[in-house]
DNA sequence: AACAACGGGCTTTTT
DNA sequence: GCCCGTTGTT
């Protein structure tokens, strides 16, 4: 049996089409990822040479996931050679092969957005300009605008709409701004997250060979998350595919959440200009959610002006109703929803990693911590401070990358004291001033005081060059050394290794194992890399870190524990249970899309995500006064939940006070003083009360599960994994285990006495 | 040059 | 409430 069986109606159409632009409009867990996937496994099968194939995807994690996916139809063999990645990542390799054409070093550094925000923020005062009113991340809105629409700081000058608005924002200097900005970058060989996109569209126009050499090897382009997608984004994916013209591009209007990063919907209008004899497909069956989900999330997206017309219906049973949930402050939200979580999780015999919490700001995910600290539930932060973002790390990082590219200011300013040297203010704005005055780098000067004399004491001339001897030394060693080897004596003789483990602090302890992370880091990547057969340098080693975040972290395959995230890190995920919180006006609808029609549709999208997460229970949760600033404030339910259809609404424990409704206070003081660990009794001293727990039609659970009897090639249905085939059996009885290959999850193997197969054949 | 104490400003979302 | 940068002290 083909793969393609597994696939409905109108997937198998969007799969099978192979040559010509199309356009594959996905609602929410209708299987988008699943199309994608199958439609390069069925290239391959149908004879497309796997390098031929680049597939774009908007985060790591999703590009990593349809790797594995297409590993487990085609093979690693046929797998590996496709180039698919992020956007950023892809051309970031390419624009490291290609570096000097367009004037930047071959190991150029990424700026992260703290580098560029401290850039930024230098460049405001030297130029005598006040960084309260030009902020640097308003500053950086604004040219990360300019280059994700492709206007040089040139075209920015002379742009009088874009000058006219800065000069309203008071900010009528801005253009200078950018401009210094972006020759500091070029002068540092740094490149910001937008330039990856930017200068890649620059290396495309200006060198034809290197655009041809790109358009004959791309012979098929893939492009998830269109919707999200930015003008620079959509020039790059629109010129190599040119020759082509196999593109092929995924999307969602009703997901679309990223405008503020330039995303822009645009690109589907334009995808229909450039291409009028496109294929549309359209997919509109969910396979994740109850149909009650689905229907509300459909009275949602109702209220936007803005979308594409589409119907997304569902086959699955009708499930509970949406619970709304009032409580007085965010600590008591902490409470509610984890006790709510340990009494469903053992009522019904889930695992924690059914559940999620999903909020709208990383600040949000406090009272859920300490609530589940409390109550020994284990979870998981996703996003918010990244392990890369995190002092030690950032600062050993940037002797890294100092010694890959020595002109990197960022780098250099952070550590040229760090550990304590006796370098100080004084002697750092010497040297500060000399690289203006002449022009040049701050690591030209320090390298050449006889060139370029700076008016800083013998002492201190004497420590600096100290500094930088040492990190020549190990620039000698970058190409020749082993990664690790090089990182490790980078960490113990910069005394960073030292510094950290003399403070015997709890952070500090946190912070030393965190730099040994970091290590073992660079060895499991230079030791998979030798597995392919590549050397796996340093500066190698900093381009994959810079483009990784937290979210792309690997998740253990057995690692059961709560999740908590954003909504906007949640895209592409699903849970059984989903908590949305905080769900209250200024806060979501965040009080900064006020002003805009387009804004808050956006939010109400990111509402419709949020929603469209849930695949059993979704609960919305606001409270009545949060802490913001240590200060208490009040805070009203938002718009959006008086938005979806209220038949669709459990209400019972959101009625205001003034109506005489009861909130759930009472509901969680019996457990809250308890032992903690006592949770594995599912009914501590709480009051049942209906509609918290799923009863009735909805339990399907059966006492004794029956242990179905099976052959490998029966086709069984899963709970959660949906429909799937059995591949192989293992064990007898009680034990047996099978392996069941799911087209949406791929392989898993499941032990049936738990697994609650159900037989299909 | 290094460190402790203080005050202001901040929060939208992320590659 | 917390992080950052500025200020004052040694």
């Amino acid at each position: 049996m083909s793969f393609l069986d597994e696939l409905n109606g109108s997937q198998r159409a969007a799969v099978e089409n192979i040559d010509g632009p199309m356009m594959v409009i996905a609602g929410a867990g209708s299987g988008k990822t699943r199309v994608l996937t199958y439609r390069i496994a069925n290239l391959i099968n149908k004879g497309v040479d796997p390098f031929s194939i680049l597939a774009l995807t908007f985060t790591n994690k999703a590009a990593k996931e349809m790797k594995d996916r297409i590993v487990s139809i085609v093979g690693s063999s046929e797998a590996r050679n496709i180039t698919m990645g992020t956007f950023h990542s892809v051309f970031a390799k390419i624009l490291y092969a290609n570096a000097n054409k367009i004037g930047y070093p071959s190991n150029f550094t990424i700026y992260d957005t703290q580098d560029t925000k401290s850039l930024l923020k230098t460049i405001t005062k030297e130029f005598g300009l006040d960084d309260k009113v030009y902020k640097p991340g308003i500053v950086y809105g604004r040219i990360s605008s300019a280059k994700n629409n492709l206007i040089s700081p040139e075209a920015y000058e002379d742009n009088a709409n874009i000058i006219s608005e800065d000069r309203l924002s008071r900010m009528p200097d801005l253009y200078k701004i950018y401009k210094e900005y972006q020759l500091r970058c070029f002068r540092a060989g740094a490149m910001d997250f937008d330039d990856l996109l930017y200068q890649t569209n620059i290396l495309l126009r200006d060198f034809p060979d290197v655009l041809h050499y790109y358009q004959h090897k791309f012979k098929y382009v893939l492009v998830d998350e269109y919707q999200d997608t930015n003008y620079s984004q959509y020039l790059i994916v629109k010129k190599l595919s040119a020759l082509y013209e196999n593109i092929c591009v995924v999307g969602d209007d009703a997901q679309s959440i990223y405008s503020f990063r330039g995303a822009n919907m645009e690109n589907i209008l334009n995808f229909r200009k450039n291409y009028p004899d496109y294929k549309l497909f359209k997919l509109e069956q969910n396979y994740r959610s109850t149909s009650t989900i689905v229907k509300a999330a459909n009275s949602i997206i109702l209220h936007n002006k803005d979308q594409i017309k589409k119907e997304v219906w569902t086959h699955n049973e009708e499930g509970q109703k949406i619970k709304v949930l009032r409580c007085l402050t965010d600590n008591e939200e902490g409470r509610i929803i984890s006790k709510m979580i340990a009494d469903i999780k053992e009522k019904e015999g889930l695992n924690f990693k059914d559940f999620a919490i999903l909020y709208r700001t990383n600040a949000q995910s406090r009272s859920f911590e300490e609530s589940m600290r409390k109550m020994n539930l284990p979870y998981k932060i996703y996003g918010g401070l990244s392990f890369y973002q995190r002092k030690e790390i950032k600062d050993l990082i940037a002797y890294y990358r100092l010694t890959a590219n020595h002109n990197d200011e960022e780098a250099l300013k952070r550590i040229i004291n760090y550990p304590k040297r006796g370098i100080g203010n004084t002697t750092i704005e010497a040297i500060t001033h000399a690289s203006r005055q002449y022009g040049v780098s701050l690591w030209d000067i320090i390298s050449n005081f006889d060139k370029y004399p700076v008016n800083i004491s013998g002492s201190a001339k004497n420590r600096v060059h100290q500094f930088v001897t040492k990190i020549q030394s190990y620039t000698t060693q970058l190409d020749v050394a082993p990664a690790y080897d090089l990182a490790k004596e980078i960490a113990q003789s910069s005394g960073i290794l030292k510094d950290l483990y003399d403070d015997k602090t709890p952070e500090g302890i946190t912070r030393y194992e965190n730099v040994q992370e970091l290590l073992a880091g660079v060895k499991g990547f230079s030791a998979q890399l030798e597995e392919t057969g590549e050397k796996g340098t340093l500066s190698d080693f900093l381009l994959d870190v810079a483009l990784l975040t937290d979210a792309d972290e690997v998740k253990e395959e057995d690692e059961n524990t709560v999740s908590l995230m954003t909504i906007h890190s949640s895209k592409g995920l699903e849970y059984p249970h989903v908590f949305i919180v905080g769900v209250e006006e200024n806060l979501f609808p965040s009080q900064f899309s006020l002003n805009s029609r387009t804004e808050l549709e956006e939010e109400r999208r990111l509402f419709y995500v949020a929603i469209t997460r849930a695949e059993k229970s979704c609960t919305i949760s606001y409270v009545t006064s949060r802490y913001k600033w240590g200060q208490l404030i009040s805070a009203e339910p938002s718009r959006f939940i008086g938005e979806i259809d209220p038949q669709y609404l459990d209400t019972e424990y959101a009625v205001t006070s003034t109506t005489g409704g009861r909130s759930l206070s009472g509901y969680r003081r019996p457990s809250v003083d308890r032992n903690p660990s006592s949770m594995s009794v599912s009914n501590s001293g709480v009051p049942p009360r209906r509609n918290l727990i799923p009863l009735g039609k909805n339990d399907k659970t059966k006492s004794a599960v029956e242990i179905p009897h099976l052959k490998v090639g029966y086709n069984v249905k899963h709970e959660r994994f949906g429909k799937g085939k059995v591949v192989n059996l293992v064990g007898t009885g009680g034990d047996q285990k099978a392996d069941v290959f799911f087209p949406r999850v791929g392989k898993k193997t499941l032990i049936l006495k738990f697994a609650k197969l159900e037989v299909l054949d």
